[in-house]
DNA sequence: CGTGTAAGGAATTCTGACACG
DNA sequence: CGTGTAAGGAATTCTGACACG
């Protein structure tokens, strides 16, 4: 369960890849970086390196460019997405320590 | 379910990168394909491309050779394991037809 | 704004081969 | 057998810039 995810985050896919997956040019890859639509890492001597996750996105992003949605459009629906995705995981930290509590105050049980 | 593993098996992953991620030299890795224990894609212009997949049985081999472990004893124990597993895909497709028969005869419940 | 392109350089990858053992 | 290395070439990637609009 912890491993399935790291395949898809792990930044191992370089550019040219990257751009045969998408169907976009490197030049709109490099782009869309430009306008924080996408965070590559870099390798060693600088190759920007990419994960599913990135590709992913970028099909997304592809798709909103056909429908004329310009990049700072597109940025601020991704920011939203995150805003989600970030309370989703507070709320069940919160969970986590709700149900560690509970475990807690039933250590001993009477069996 | 279906998605996760595409991530794991998808060959994206140039020899660089992989020589990076397993402390093997590329020499290393394109000796152990020309053995038969990998077999990476090629892209368009002929370059090799690796899965996680292939990254983790690289792995394998590196631990395995570094007990001393021949290249040609390894690709036995990896038919070995194959094997296994193509066993199990065919009894998991067993199990699928029977359940299919199964559905079909209820086909119609009585309710 | 979003994308194309030519420019020059540096790093990547490929193959076949010789070397050692 | 398994791995290193030098060799030469072809393809990849990078950056900064000019172009169009």
């Amino acid at each position: 369960m912890e491993n399935e995810a790291s395949y898809k985050n792990r930044k191992v896919i370089s550019i040219g890849t990257v751009s045969e997956l998408t169907g976009l040019t490197e030049r709109q890859i490099r782009y869309y970086e430009e306008r924080k639509l996408i965070s590559p890492e870099r390798s060693d001597r600088g190759n920007r390196k990419y994960s599913f996750m990135d590709v992913e996105r970028l099909i997304e992003i592809a798709n909103k460019r056909e429908e004329g949605v310009r990049t700072d459009e597109i940025l601020q629906e991704l920011k939203k997405k995150k805003k989600k995705e970030d309370t989703a995981t507070r709320n069940k930290m919160i969970q986590g320590q709700l149900n560690a509590r509970f475990n807690q105050s039933n250590r001993y049980p009477k069996k």
